[in-house]
DNA sequence: GCCGTTTTCGGCCCGACTGTTTTCAGTCG
């Protein structure tokens, strides 16, 4: 993806800066960039449109640098600061303990270029003579090192959320604990994760830090102080926990959760009024303002509160400031899970089990969307076991009221944009959603008109997991959004938000793309046993993260409502 | 380098923890 492409440059940019000790704010304002662009799945549009500095944080300086990237494929500027600062040197930075100044001194004073090296100076004892390092650190940069080796990979959502509710559930057992908040980008329910940062609420802040580094799942201690601690966990993730007094709560539990863009963004807006905000709260001179609820703390800067899902420097804060927030669309809402495979196909539970969870989840409705015949590594259904199929949910439903269960199937999309099955079956299913698992790699044109086609096509109701992403097997295949969003517009075909936490798809700022077309969006978990329908929280989320409101979701709808506002005119009478 | 109901110039968020010091710089979030 080019946007990540750019972020990684932007971010570049600002580590090479530091190490020379550039303006501390024009390092600022790459790393904002960067992140901003990271977060913009629609990059190539913005640069064709020219609406890059819409963006936050984007100026004319740094459009003009991403548009250079579209048209040659580098960046002139960075080019040239590459030849100043090797990129190994780069590699220094991402060693715990070590940080710009660090690596300016050891590339100045013993040309040390690469992590080998330092690891070979390190061992060698000739770091030793060098001002500021004595054994202890030299110590901290070996254990970095060898952190760095192992690799700190991202956690998916669902993952993080696991190993956070064990630390979470132990930490609230402890004495004196009042209250525990998981905060930071879990709380933000960003798709993926990095550490887990958990706000714990206690008198008692060292017997929580105490008994934090015995629990059983931490395998490492790397910082331990009277209010804050960090630790590895076994699984590899890092936990940073902090204690504050009930009093200051809303003001840490802000301060926690970020995003930090967010956070810098309302502590500008309360330095022109002459406040300050820190974790204990807002201040005017050394008067407390206040600091119980986050809610408090942003009606005394003057703004909306601001749900954790939307806290990205993306618009929020302007939004908030005009009291122009949309009502987001929360987990009640949901009556239903469109996208669920069953034993029929690749599922590994039967129909009538994830009916059962369904109904534990509160819906009115499942649709069972299991593979189409030629889909045969899934177990695709031919003409005889769709029979078989719809037999089996008929019965199920004499005998259940409280749930509709729905005929559907999860259709290919072909190589060249036809729909696997005959109209005629098509017809007789209650819903069908459609999506591509063949031809990937496609030219961005192909695929396009693939999804237009099957936009096109009078049956299919939804088109599924629309990007193909897949968290760590592969990235998006492409599409010409624009085109395909007008095309799901046009012909009133739903876009899914596919909550399988490797998924995510459509991600966030696409969804806020096709949103402004005048798309809808219908969340289908995906799920390939009665467990996975849990993961409808996920997909909640990222509705949630694209601004979307009930209205925005089809799964807010009674299904007799769903099918009054689909394409198929025929159906609307039923 | 960005940005503007104080401004197109002069600002730009704030504190905890560590190691190496004896008052603080560097790193991190």
């Amino acid at each position: 993806m080019k946007n990540e492409e750019v972020a990684d440059i932007f971010r570049s940019i600002a580590q090479i800066l530091e190490i020379q000790e550039e303006n501390v704010f024009k390092i600022r304002a790459y790393n904002r960039a960067a992140e901003t662009v990271r977060n913009c799945e629609n990059l190539e549009e913005m640069v064709h449109a020219d609406t890059l500095t819409e963006l936050a944080g984007i100026g004319k300086d740094l459009a003009a640098k991403i548009k250079e990237y579209f048209s040659t494929g580098s960046i002139e500027h960075f080019e040239k600061l590459k030849k100043e600062v090797p990129q190994g040197v780069l590699e220094l930075l991402s060693i715990p303990t070590i940080g710009p100044k660090t690596v300016k001194l050891l590339y100045k004073k013993l040309r040390i270029r690469d992590i080998d090296e330092l690891e070979k100076k390190a061992r060698d004892g000739s770091l030793l003579g060098v001002e500021r390092i004595k054994e202890k650190t030299v110590q901290n940069i070996l254990k970095g090192i060898e952190i760095v080796r192992k690799g700190k990979q991202r956690f998916d959502i669902a993952s993080a959320w696991e190993i956070a509710s064990y630390y979470a559930h132990e930490l609230e057992r402890l004495p004196g604990v009042k209250k525990v908040s998981v905060a930071g980008s879990l709380r933000r329910m960003k798709e993926t994760a990095k550490d887990i940062d958990i706000l714990v609420v206690s008198k008692k802040a060292s017997a929580v830090m105490d008994a934090l580094c015995r629990l059983d799942r931490v395998k490492e201690v790397l910082a331990k102080g009277e209010t804050k601690t960090s630790v590895i966990s076994r699984e590899g993730i890092q936990v940073d926990v902090r204690v504050v007094d009930l009093e200051c709560f809303g003001a840490a539990l802000l301060y926690f959760t970020g995003s930090k863009n967010h956070n810098v963004r309302i502590r500008t807006i309360a330095v022109r009024k002459n406040l300050k905000i820190n974790e204990y709260g807002i201040f005017k001179g050394k008067k407390l303002l206040a600091s119980k609820t986050e809610e408090v703390m942003y009606k005394k800067i003057g703004m909306q509160y601001v749900e954790p899902e939307m806290r990205e420097d993306v618009g929020e804060v302007e939004l908030a400031l005009k009291n122009e927030l949309p009502v987001l669309v929360e987990q009640k809402d949901i009556l239903g899970d469109f996208h669920v495979h069953s034993n029929y196909s690749d599922g590994r539970s039967s129909i009538e089990e994830m009916a059962q969870a369904a109904k534990k989840m509160g819906y009115r409705y499942l649709v069972i969307t299991d593979h189409s015949q030629s889909l045969k590594v899934a177990g695709g259904l031919d003409e005889g076991a769709l029979r078989k199929k719809k037999k089996e949910i008929d019965a199920l439903n004499k005998k259940e009221k409280a749930l509709r269960i729905l005929f559907g199937t999860e259709v290919e999309i072909d190589s060249e944009g036809a729909i696997d099955y005959d109209t005629e079956i098509l017809e007789g299913f209650d819903f069908v959603i459609a999506s591509i698992h063949t031809g990937l790699k496609q030219p961005k044109e192909q695929i396009t008109r693939r999804l237009i086609r099957a936009c096109e096509h009078p049956c299919v109701d939804v088109i599924a997991h629309p990007t193909g992403k897949l968290r760590g097997v592969r990235d998006s295949y492409e599409i010409d959004f624009e085109a395909f969003f007008a095309a799901a517009s046009h012909t009133k075909t739903v876009l899914e938000i596919n909550a399988f936490p490797d998924r995510l798809d459509l991600g966030d700022s696409l969804v806020r793309l096709a949103k402004t077309k005048g798309v809808k969006f219908a969340i289908g978990t995906d799920s390939h046993q009665f467990s996975h329908l849990s993961f409808m929280r996920y997909g909640v989320a990222l509705a949630r993260r694209a601004g979307l409101g009930r209205e925005d979701v089809l799964n807010t709808l009674a299904f007799s409502e769903v099918v009054k506002s689909g394409k198929r005119p025929w159906r609307r009478k039923e």
